[in-house]
DNA sequence: CACCATTACATCGCACACGATACAATCATG
DNA sequence: CATGATTGTATCGTGTGCGATGTAATGGTG
């Protein structure tokens, strides 16, 4: 994706600006998760286990929509997920007594300790990818202000 | 994922926000995938698609590997994607005649004709987030900093 | 020219993503 | 309290992503 030449037509240009956007968002986000698979490969997990178990560690117990809520993600990605995570041994799936609706994801024992063998992971990237601390401020920074505003726009 | 509280340990603080940096990242390009959908469909396009597409509008024709150095994908990727837009009658993909390893991607009349179908996408999908502008350039700015950066992390 | 390494693409297997839909449990309304 | 709407998960189908591997064509070496 080389950058675009101007134009006579500023429109265009705006275009082609917000065209470009989506590209290095998805191309980086891709890139950034294939850097975490080698740390999270010995664990067996994958990326979006480790993003979900993030949550859990923070959160657990909670249903699988307050999983969604925080990930992004619906009950037809989280479901088979889940089942993993619990074929594994991390979690445990029980329906709510109160709502049968509802399933609640609890951590195991072994889900728990897996935290603290998680816990080096984002320092041995952070060392891996060597980029400047404050740039990477900035972008979250800027990166958290977009995802709330798609999410209103989703939403919406 | 709310913001992490501030601890005592700054190493650990480092690491939450490099923590947080994947997730942000991870859920923009996927919200930002979405809202590309209901405007892809209609011409029966996915995101990725539409990504290989605007790589071969400006560069067509090029070969599978010229494709995949653009959008940052592999052939385990691309190949089916490639045949799938082939049969739709977008591209045609025909073996190099002075070496038979490459296989040449070519637009097709209605692949090039489509381009101009797609030109509206970038402003409907402007206006429909209605993100400040300036925002979005810092961001782009910010990202394909990033995008590059990854890159050479990755391949080195 | 033989032979091994490299290159370019294809195939396989697995795990997401997500729109569409199904289904059971709960809620809301009359 | 009946009953239709809503909610929370699950299932299905399609299309990516990507590590691992296969395979044929090319290139480099002696």
């Amino acid at each position: 994706m080389e950058p675009l030449p101007p134009t006579a037509h500023p429109a265009t240009d705006l275009l082609r600006l917000e065209q470009q956007l989506c590209f290095p968002l998805y191309a980086a986000s891709r890139l950034l998760t294939r850097l975490y698979q080698p740390l999270l490969e010995p664990l067996g997990l994958t990326y979006p286990q480790y993003i979900v178990l993030m949550i859990l560690w923070e959160h657990a117990p909670c249903s699988v929509s307050d999983i969604g809520a925080q990930a992004q993600l619906a009950s037809n990605t989280l479901t088979p997920l889940l089942k993993r995570l619990e074929q594994i041994g991390w979690i445990e799936r029980r329906r709510d007594a109160h709502d049968e609706r509802i399933v609640n994801i609890a951590l195991t024992d072994a889900g728990l300790a897996l935290k603290s063998q998680c816990e080096q992971i984002p320092m041995q990237l952070f060392t891996r990818i060597g980029y400047p601390l404050d740039e990477m401020q900035a972008l979250k920074t800027q990166l958290d202000r977009l995802l709330n505003h798609l999410q209103s726009v989703v939403s919406a």
